[in-house]
DNA sequence: TCATTATGTGACTATACGGTCACATAGAAA
DNA sequence: TTTCTATGTGACCGTATAGTCACATAATGA
């Protein structure tokens, strides 16, 4: 965490600090992030940062900190839909919000996802704040989805867990690619025009008519083929 | 391309640079893998490098280019199967054969990988080499699928190779993580001991079950839900 | 033997990095 | 005004980088 020095900074001054520390380490990875970068943009002398910040890895750790609750909160703030509402609904809003939160706060979402595909020097202790915890959490709820009759039982739980996580993680790439925006650009430079939320429903559409297809239990698959479709294709 | 004088080199001492080459730029993004590093390896002067190379940038590309020749070479020397044995025996065939390939050649496979999500400074002319055209290939496959009514005509081909394509690069981390494997330890130092290939072949059950009944043609689907479990959990 | 060409070499340049530190400034308390 | 504490500053250190170049060595051919 960071000295208490850079808390009583004016807020704008330490808004900007964090800004333009999140653009350096959103567009270069740990080893290539440049302090001296930082400082010469928001103007401040090294000596100041250092009095802020331990050094390099506490400056890190609490953007990853801070990534992390910005998108709880982001998940919080949009009201939770009914629990009960069934896993593939429920797994759809939360695809939902997570393309909303990435899209929004590209930077944010890409210095996150850097740390599970790029060279953080100190990876397994970053992995522990963030992607472990996500694995997890979807595996449970697979669990819970297979007690309560929505997915097959026969399905390996681990396996549905990675296919859900990594296609979730996948969309962070497909989504922008297929709006015609540019990953590594939006998250320099942020969203410019409008998202074409309809055809981000369409791609899940279609993602969620082959993970229910694949994924739903018997009973429902054998019972109710045509209605699924009529569901799902709306 | 590198020098013609690299390749009149005596084939062991070009092999070797090769090889500290690769494990260089498999464990460190491409500005901080450093050339001083791999000369003081490979007990060669800086001078001798830059006689080989013209700069970091066509060693990197050597290496990219190295390392697809290398895994079309691979999928040419295991004999192509029955190229009409159907859609879902020839994914799950090419999917085998690219977990093998990176299982023997991490480093070169870590290279590849880095292109799609790290740093690269010239990404998109290094993707044009590498992902784009996977992507493509399997897009293609998908709509021949669909053509010879393996796969549902309904489903959106770009989803689909999108949807495979996401999972087909997640199993390179998902397998070592399940075998017990740190895909970092593996891409320096290799596979130690022998690979569970029946926890393999279990993984690729699991995953095939959730894509086939994702994908399959309806007609398929209703005539033969039996016959297709029976077939798919042997 | 000499001349020509191909290779090998490592000190050197210019630049960048993370991090330090002696000192300067400012505000508050006394 | 003086003292104390918090904050700001940038030259500087040690180390690393990619890339260069004047020179040395080896091999070939005449």
């Amino acid at each position: 965490m960071p000295n208490k020095t850079f808390f009583n900074l004016p807020e704008e001054k330490r808004e900007n600090i964090t800004q333009i520390a999140i653009a350096e380490f959103a567009s270069h990875d740990y080893d290539s992030a440049s302090i001296t970068a930082i400082v010469k943009q928001a103007k401040i002398a090294k000596g100041s940062f250092y009095q802020y910040f331990e050094d390099k890895k506490e400056l890190y750790l609490y953007l990853i900190d801070l990534a992390t609750k910005k998108k709880i909160a982001f998940l919080q703030e949009a009201k939770l839909p009914q629990p009960k509402m069934g896993f593939f609904p429920y797994l759809r809003w939360l695809f939902s919000m997570g393309t909303k939160f990435d899209l929004t706060h590209p930077a944010l979402s890409q210095i996150v996802y850097r740390t599970i595909y790029g060279d953080v020097p100190f990876r397994d202790e970053v992995l522990k704040m963030t992607q472990a915890s996500s694995l997890e959490y979807i595996a449970q709820l697979v669990r819970q989805g297979i007690e309560q009759g929505d997915i097959a039982a026969d399905v390996e739980p681990e396996m549905v867990a990675f296919t859900i996580n990594t296609l979730g993680e996948g969309l962070r790439h497909f989504i922008p690619t297929q709006l015609g925006l540019d990953i590594h650009q939006l998250a320099q430079k942020g969203v410019k025009k409008d998202i074409d939320l309809a055809a981000v429903e369409k791609i899940f559409d279609d993602l969620f008519r082959i993970l229910e297809y694949g994924l739903r239990s018997k009973i429902d698959r054998s019972q109710s083929t045509e209605k699924l479709t009529a569901t799902v294709k709306k």
